[in-house]
DNA sequence: ACCAGAAAAGTTAGTAACTAACATAAAGCT
DNA sequence: AGCTTTATGTTAGTTACTAACTTTTCTGGT
């Protein structure tokens, strides 16, 4: 692990338990940095603003080569909800417990409320690339993937805040009414 | 016409001006405040933020109006795209000009990416509330206004900043996508 | 016309997220 | 070891936004 990845994940991680312990608007970008035993700057060079601490998803790959790989006479729409129903079920338990925690952080934040849709601008481009490789021509693909993204984080977010909710019932809800059912 | 209403319109127009000649970025809440005769503080009594100042749209009532006038055996997605199809036909000329001026301020500039839809709870919520009355639960009825508005704003953002785009053919492409055309 | 009460705007002073420019230290390579 | 690159520190600012309080302007009833 390199000295960059390291304190790129103690800030992440002092970010984390910080929120959690007194709320995300009450928490100083130079306090997390502390925590982190690292100056502020440096905190702004890992993160380009205090949001992205909390938005980290690695799952973009993952859901855009599933995508690609759907039969061909697929229509967009039902393409990517088949794509992302695929996608999700191969996502380990610490990383879904990791995800709720910080949406459960983000829908108890009004300052934050849309975060997770202004950050997903790559998701979306790599879905929509993922949609032009099938021969949906541009506009239609980012139409396409903005909707679906929106649809899932939505769905995340009532998942995260609902006691006892199971994820994959949630999804495969979510992604039914998106794919026209 | 009242003094409020008054004011809020010169911030209004002050804030497109200044955008349109030097930029969002460069231009200062100050700077607003001053072309419109008016205090900084007044400014953020008028709008929360200095995004808001470009994000001021109207079309929310009529949309979900047309949502719930739809016939009962359509699927949330259906119903939708219908609905929305129809209220866009009533907009008129002058709102579509400077709806595609704003919209083109907002593509230009980098820290605007994600304003929309960041704005667009209240348009969603409106959506939502209009599929509930058809019998939709309250998750799914989120998740497919959420996918809708999104793909609807992202439709929006390449008819503004194409040249010679046609809005109700754009709007038309996206919303069959959108129905799983 | 006048005057009380409320609504709108002003003033001042501050907080906190972010940026620029330059200096320093630690890693990796040969 | 030395040289280059990469990661971080330091300092000093800019700017959106807020709090607390005062002053002005509008409005309605007598």
């Amino acid at each position: 692990m390199s000295r960059w990845h390291r304190t790129h994940e103690q800030l992440s991680q002092a970010a984390l338990e910080l929120f959690a312990e007194q709320g995300y608007t009450t928490t100083g970008t130079a306090e997390i940095a502390q925590r982190a035993g690292v100056s502020e700057m440096t905190l702004f060079r890992h993160f380009p603003t205090k949001e992205a601490l909390l938005l980290t998803d690695p799952f973009d790959p993952v859901m855009a080569e599933a995508v690609r790989a759907r039969p061909d006479q697929e229509l967009p729409m039902q393409a990517l909800t088949a794509g992302i129903r695929e996608a999700w079920h191969t996502i380990d338990a610490d990383t879904v417990r990791s995800l709720r925690e910080r949406i459960r952080i983000i829908a108890a934040t009004p300052a934050l409320r849309g975060a997770i849709e202004r950050n997903s601008e790559t998701t979306v481009g790599a879905l929509a690339g993922a949609l032009q490789d099938r021969g949906v021509d541009r506009p239609q693909a980012h139409v396409a993937a903005a909707a679906v993204i929106a649809g899932l984080s939505t769905a995340l977010q009532t998942w995260a805040t609902t006691e006892d909710a199971d994820l994959q019932q949630t999804l495969a809800s979510a992604l039914a009414v998106l794919a026209g059912e």
